[in-house]
DNA sequence: GTGAAAGCGCTAACAT
DNA sequence: ATGTTAGCGCTTTCAC
């Protein structure tokens, strides 16, 4: 195993030297840094991340936070996350941490904890639900721990950022399309209430009718919770109105692909009887048939994005306090027109 | 923070007493064990990581080696993993390691090199394809980590475990099956060709035809590579055929996704004009309309014995090298009846 | 069966 | 701008 006593004698330095070196500390001159490096390479010089982070209380790691890793969209964000982990040589660990620990106060801050205490993470990433709790974003700011959190949310946070599309914007866009195609009685189908998301589709929905001055009908919306089979549900309870809508916007593509199947069902045809559209664009959007139009989100980004953020900060802390990296960064979405949705035929209007 | 020291003045023994409590070394009295494990709790301590690390070159990490961790089974297996991770104090790392470099042998090795050098494990997850790299399973072995490998293959390996189900006998059942529907006309859309599935679901559906005295066509037996965008084109293929198939069995369920689309595209409806089964029961299976017959792999469990596997080997090593735990474990595979089979409809027999 | 001392590889604090 | 020294929290080695 090559040290970092070897590479300094072979470079010639003192180890401080070679420690500033590859903490990209300053006071080092241009000539040196550079004899240092070829040190590092000539030997094949690689750090021990244990001696490192036992002396410096940094662990190189950042944290995604969630209540499971399975699925989509969070698969995705672990995926961009893990890209931009490994760019800057830093390790990226997952957290479990479910909804019922995550909405009882005591669990939570005792999970929090032993969290902070165990992994002592140099940052964490939160996705939806977790990016919405105000409990846990507080308790992780006093620990000091920095947040990229992704998703829409209402947190106000000046020290840490949040990623995120306009997703009422872009709801508004999709219904928009939905009424521009003729269709008056356009369904809803909402995701889980404790998530950002849910609201600002609903209102992007909700925009939309208003600007058209359709009126908004109960009935044609329908609680969900982003899951597959609550579409199902809802999609099976919309078409068995008397006066059923033409067109449903599904919350997200999981709950689409249910009224779709409902669809099948119930003998109805998509597009040509029920258009449907969706949000988020996951591989299921280009699986199923009819292909499903869609919002595509870029997931991969967020989690890139989130990661990178935190490995700055990490990199910069106590260095240069100035350079505080923290906003609402709001990302491009795009509408996807697939087969999914038609012109609302006379016949139902 | 809580240190071991502070323990062992609480518990009124030595250093090396908590250290031999914690780590589970025979020589210490039931009586002083149990003590030192009520000062643990009541100071709510938890040991330092890195400084054990870097003492010891164990690292209390397992990592999972593939090329990429989007998609379904990918997920399943990580997630059963972690969970066996967490459960025993493991943390669970992600390496990429792409194709590319896996078919290269020299860039193989300077990756294992540095893999090694830099991660550390205390184990490695291997996954198809990479686990039926005969070269990355000696070099691993070479380097003394142990190795779980998940899915078919032809590695004879003392020293670690594989865990998998019968292939080729599942293959066979859905195959007997379309036969027992009265189909006899059955296409086969193969995987990557560098994955032992592949080869061992191709035999299982050759044996089952042999058995019933069909003929095996090569026409209808068309390449693929597990995903989607290779069932569909395969579909297409297959069903533009003068003599056209009634029936396909698919290697996976992406694909078979893929024969549906192409299905309906073609104005062929399934299951009454086609018959389509897949194989691995992935999420989409049930997404999707028909939804699809298939076969049912134990993929978290998968996932989670082979993390259990290596976790309780990192314990034993140098210890108890008498507990040799590897073997080949064959897991138990259901085969999943929904609705994309049905008759043969004899206007195509 | 238990303990004392040494030291893993690195970085923080303090020289110079 | 560079070097010296101490010590992070634990396990290993060896002594008893």
């Amino acid at each position: 195993m090559v040290r970092m006593i070897d590479v300094a004698k072979h470079a010639d330095v003192s180890l401080k030297t070679v420690s500033r070196v590859l903490n990209n500390e300053p006071h080092v001159q241009e000539k040196i840094r550079k004899r240092v490096f070829e040190s590092i390479n000539e030997l094949g010089y690689i750090p021990s991340t244990s001696a490192r982070s036992l002396r410096s209380l940094r662990t190189y790691s950042i944290h995604l936070i969630s209540n499971s890793i399975e699925g989509a969209f969070i698969n995705t964000v672990q995926s961009g996350a893990l890209l931009s982990c490994q760019k800057h040589g830093y390790s990226l660990l997952i957290s479990l941490l479910d909804s019922e620990i995550l909405n009882n106060p005591k669990a939570l801050k005792k999970w929090c904890a032993e969290f902070v205490v165990q992994k002592r993470p140099d940052g964490v990433i939160l996705v939806p639900p977790h990016s919405d709790n105000i409990d846990l974003n507080s308790i992780l700011n006093e620990a000091n721990i920095p947040i990229s959190r992704i998703g829409p949310n209402e947190i106000i946070d000046k020290d840490n950022s949040t990623i995120m599309i306009d997703d009422r914007k872009a709801a508004r866009e999709v219904t928009e399309y939905l009424i521009s195609l003729g269709h008056k009685r356009i369904g809803h189908v909402r995701g889980s209430e404790d998530q950002g998301a849910t609201h600002k589709r609903y209102s992007g929905y909700t925009d939309a009718l208003k600007a058209a001055s359709i009126p908004i009908i109960e009935e044609l919306i329908k609680p969900g919770n982003f899951r597959f089979e609550s579409g199902l549900k809802a999609g099976e309870e919309l078409l068995k109105m008397k006066n059923r809508p033409t067109a449903i916007f599904a919350a997200n593509d999981d709950m689409a692909a249910g009224i779709i199947v409902a669809s099948y069902m119930n003998h109805f045809k998509v597009p040509d009887e029920l258009s449907v559209i969706g949000f988020d664009d996951n591989e299921l959007a280009k699986r199923i048939w009819p292909t499903l139009s869609t919002i595509q989100q870029p997931v991969f980004g967020y989690g890139e994005r989130a990661a990178e953020l935190l490995v700055k900060k990490a990199g910069t802390r106590k260095k240069q306090t100035s350079l505080v990296i923290s906003a609402t960064e709001l990302m491009n979405y795009k509408f996807i027109l697939r087969e999914s949705t038609n012109i609302a035929s006379t016949a139902n209007n």
